[in-house]
DNA sequence: TCGATACTCCTAACTATGTTAGATAAGCCT
DNA sequence: AGGCTTATCTAACATAGTTAGGAGTATCGA
């Protein structure tokens, strides 16, 4: 069996090492919160000095922009983990509400990366803000693929889940108290979207 | 006529200087963002340099924190305002709701530093947070005067209108495309909890 | 195998930050 | 006038992200 030449070796090198850095960074971040991230701490615990980081990213934002693009992609393969989804639209919404609070809860300096734009100067860069993007249009398909189309409701939908994520992490993280509202959530606004619906439905035929 | 003493004169000149710094804090905050707040700076636009800053306060926290009680005190005196509100009680959730999200949405660096914990350090006073506590509470009183006594009910409310408000910061600020869904999440939720209170009435009963 | 090249990591240093120590000058009180 | 308080300053410290430039090591072409 032949060796892989030696410039892949090295490249790969080259992205194991970026990989380790950034499993630290989420570490650090993890224990000590997002904004408190040090790049002579984080250096160190992968047994180097600050300055050699900048071989593998050209900046502190390079490193959130990476971990930004790890988190989506996260969220991303968890999301297409769901399907296939209950039949019931009701069970359906259930699930992707339950599965998008219990992602958020599951790590908090991940939600505030990806969701709370909490950095000073930092934006995620394009290519990874696309990933991000996909992803939101993909709920927008699921509720779509439930009648619901009104993209009103689609934003009423994604205000309702974020609080609830929100709520759950700013008071009373580690808790469930408002995971265990997910359910009924989800019943209100399903009963509301579709009552809404026929609403409107009446209100073209008798127009 | 008589003077004051002078005493009284140098504390009145020191909460005055104290009072100027904050303004010019907020200004620097609304301009740069929450974090960007820099004592050089900030001491420079009040004619000083940055160790005089702390003559009025001990740190830089002390400052968000001071921040953090003059704008718990604006949302508590706003609210005050809205008294007295209408008699029927979906109207009244309106009111209240649009309070709440037009107030997050009128400044993004208050609304910040209030509701999302953001900066690394810091965490609110006591005495600041006491305010906050009972604002929520009067919030909790209002529901329960329309006859929602559930706290899950109260707590799926505080979740459906942050997430409004946190939706309509993050991705429109200066917009109105969450705060136009405010009367339908009203009534959204209103709908839920009588059919919801009516359910559990009727279920007692028939026990 | 040798010299050139590329790569990795280092130390030293720059700028900016929040913060502390200590000096200076002005105003107040006796 | 002399002592005390207050407000403000300069100088300096620790820490941050970042840049410059050098030392050592591996890789590659001849």
């Amino acid at each position: 069996m032949l060796d892989k030449p030696k410039r892949d070796r090295r490249a790969e090198r080259h992205e194991a090492t970026k990989a380790e850095i950034l499993d630290a960074a989420w570490a650090q971040v993890r224990a000590e919160g997002l904004a408190a991230l040090s790049l002579r701490d984080l250096a160190r615990t992968v047994g180097m000095r600050a300055p050699s980081l900048y071989s593998y990213f050209e900046s502190k934002h390079a490193i959130y922009d990476a971990m930004y693009a790890q988190g989506t992609q996260q969220f991303v393969d968890a999301q297409r983990a769901l399907y296939p989804l209950p039949d019931e639209p009701l069970d359906a919404l259930k699930a992707g509400m339950r599965f998008f609070v219990e992602f958020c809860a599951a790590d908090a300096a991940r939600y505030q990366l990806l969701f709370q734009r909490t950095i000073p100067g930092f934006e995620p860069s394009a290519a990874s803000y696309r990933i991000a993007e996909e992803s939101l249009a993909e709920v927008a398909e699921l509720l779509t693929g439930f009648g619901i189309t009104d993209p009103e409701m689609l934003d009423l939908f994604t205000a309702l889940t974020t609080g609830i994520a929100d709520q759950q992490l700013s008071n009373d993280p580690g808790g469930d108290r408002w995971i265990r509202l997910i359910d009924d959530a989800a019943e209100m606004f399903y009963e509301h979207t579709t009552r809404r619906a026929e609403r409107h439905q009446l209100g073209r035929t008798t127009r």
